[in-house]
DNA sequence: TGAAAAACAGGTATTTATACCTATGCTATT
DNA sequence: AATAGCATAGGTATAAATACCTGTTTTTCA
């Protein structure tokens, strides 16, 4: 098996841990780091502007989803799909969480890894990806597999965990109504309804309500 | 990485081609064929007689599903996923089919090969299944995630007359941009991107950016 | 060639949405 | 008994969206 070198993207936003990486692929030479950024809406910009992408980028899925006018990891994932659909990404992660795997893989994401992985694998994962277009592990597969099981028909219970209010917030919104009339409708305050849309937003890594409504479509919170 | 000798077995109807496999497998010191069948009911008996269970299981997915007595190497595979979840199922197929793919990797296979892949991803995927709990070429994790992905049927546009420009600040719209970014980007003032909102709200009947991003998902505007 | 539509830009004003806080009563879980 | 999450409500800000206006320039097309 031969291997070219490959040349790496990284994006994240923590620049400890971004050298780190940096370092450890330099130790190889096989890999060359030609692409870095520390959020999501750069990544885009700078890809458009140059030339030289990235033949596999690594993308830290926990980019920071509290501010709002940053990409979260799964909708950098999916402009990337759609832009740039030459790019392999793997997506790096703290999470362990089923839902979020099934849902960058499902979005165009090439492989995904957690980051406390046994160091070895990262390089694994890389080539894999580079030369084969895909990684996927165990972990990663049995997601993918429960996830795929457990739909049958109408049921939804995925991503995410709204509490039963903010769903109910989350329809209302859906439909068009104000935070004003949703209030006026549920016999509680405009506050309220307000915390609740917050909550949401950061629940969902959304931005705006045009995030929350992309999230209950496709979580089947609402029917087209 | 180091590579023990993994202990294999083989599910294939057709003696030649069994034999086939063995032989190559034989090539490599680090497999040992302890088990074969040539169908689907006595591999389950067979394994549960016998003490030296293989570690990877190769299974060939063409095992006759005409005659009604054989287990299809389907039910096989989920039969195998519920007594033995430690085997790991390798399935081997000349379907290239899609939903082939999916169905049995929902049901539990740890791989798919098709049979006219390269002779070393066998090898490849053997190891990669024993070793990592898994196996997925880009072909099959591209077949996984267009299963998966919902994917809507009508391609014409219907309903409303958008311009270009307005469906392009649609676009952007849907993708969580607010109305400056949008004028950044397009090098046009934020008024005007204002006055394309305005008239798609009025276009599409909408009281809010809510309406138009359901708008643009019902229209193929955007995809989910 | 003349009318219509599209893209563009600007204004003023109001309404909504979002950011970032605190805080309390309730319930389920540990 | 302490913890955590939820629903509730409040405050103070700013940012953004929306409602109506006025225009100019260019393109498109009947």
């Amino acid at each position: 098996m031969m291997e070219s070198t490959i040349k790496m993207g990284i994006v994240e936003d923590q620049i400890l841990f971004r050298e780190g990486i940096k370092a450890i692929l330099k130790q190889r030479d096989n890999f060359d780091v030609i692409f870095e950024s520390a959020d999501g809406f750069s990544v885009i910009d700078k890809l458009e502007k140059t030339p030289l992408r990235p033949d596999v980028l690594l993308v830290d899925l926990s980019l920071p989803p509290q501010n709002k006018k940053e990409y979260s990891g799964l909708q950098l994932t999916i402009a990337l799909a759609e832009k740039f659909p030459e790019i392999k990404v793997l997506v790096l992660s703290v999470h362990n969480d089923e839902n979020f795997m099934t849902e960058l893989i499902k979005n165009g994401a090439h492989g995904y890894l957690v980051k406390d992985c046994d160091p070895s694998e990262i390089f694994e994962a890389i080539v894999a990806v580079f030369e084969k277009g895909s990684y996927i592990n165990s972990r990663t597969l049995k997601a993918l597999q429960g996830s795929m099981i457990k739909k049958p028909k109408h049921g939804k219970k995925l991503l995410a965990n709204i509490s039963p209010r903010e769903e109910e917030i989350l329809k209302l919104t859906c439909q068009q109504f104000t935070a004003d009339e949703i209030a006026e409708k549920l016999f509680i305050s405009v506050k309220t309804v307000n915390g609740h849309r917050n909550n949401l937003l950061i629940k969902t890594g959304s931005r705006n309500v045009t995030g929350l409504v992309i999230f209950a479509i496709r979580n089947n919170i609402v029917q087209l």
